[in-house]
DNA sequence: CTTACTTCCGTACTCGAGTACGGAGTCAAG
DNA sequence: CTTGACTCCGTACTCGAGTACGGAAGTAAG
């Protein structure tokens, strides 16, 4: 970390990164970030580099990381590990596709439910009910 | 409900809808289940309709629905008043296709990242590490 | 009738990702 | 030098969907 770039509050690291500044302690307590020393009552001070570390995370998480496997990440932050990195992407694209193909199957039967309910409408039982009905 | 068929324990119930004895008292207690009331020193009775009504959660669930929401359904379950539980379809409709597509921007990015991962193997900067790092 | 399994009931805990609170100390502008 | 905003720090609360615990009472099989 730049010495000379550490002159950010915690504030303006949350304004900068677009969180919560309880976030920002949350995510120290977490481990994921580090708590830079204070001076004899003073205030900490952190750079752009925690700023980063924080926009890391927030990107992981967008696609998908838990904290705790963005922890597993920024282990490899130095970018040299590639090979771990693809794993944990790799395994991460997989629980997606899952994912993804459980949500297509639900919007196939939940759009088909809503359709049936528009075009049968006034019979005697609905039929998203109905369907719900079923084991 | 028909007294006759209120012959069930709470655990057979439980089993018949393939949950835990603790999911149907959880529910009961977000009155999404009634208790039936119990014969002096007793234990209550299930009927079929208690089964129906918790296998009627578990499909709801399956289709994103959470449990505030299955209760709106819930009161709709005589199955009469289809406009309104289309109205509450067509809603989750648009929440599921919403997730359905941040879900596919998150696969699409995921899976260049790791493709270059896999290619470009080797290089200074892992390329997965390095697209996180982007604001 | 005994033994082993259930039920009953309230309370408390879990997990994940934060958010909220409150009092004391610090910083910056006027 | 005061005032208002910000920081520090610990603790506690939130939400959603359950799961776990533990002692007393009921039940079913032998």
């Amino acid at each position: 970390m730049d010495q000379k770039t550490d002159h950010l509050s915690i504030g303006a690291v949350a304004q900068a990164a677009s969180v919560n500044v309880e976030t920002i302690r949350f995510y120290q307590r977490k481990g994921l970030l580090k708590e830079p020393e204070k001076a004899y009552g003073s205030i900490r001070r952190y750079g752009e580099a925690d700023v980063a570390r924080v926009r890391f995370v927030k990107s992981a998480q967008r696609l998908g990381f838990s904290l705790d496997e963005v922890a597993g990440l920024l282990t490899l932050d130095d970018g040299t590990r590639c090979n771990q990195a693809r794993e944990l992407g790799q395994h991460k694209l997989a629980t997606v596709r899952a994912k993804l193909a459980d949500l297509q199957r639900i919007e196939a039967v939940l759009s088909v439910l809503v359709r049936d309910c528009n075009a049968r409408r006034g019979t005697v039982s609905c039929p998203l009910i109905a369907a719900l009905q079923q084991p």
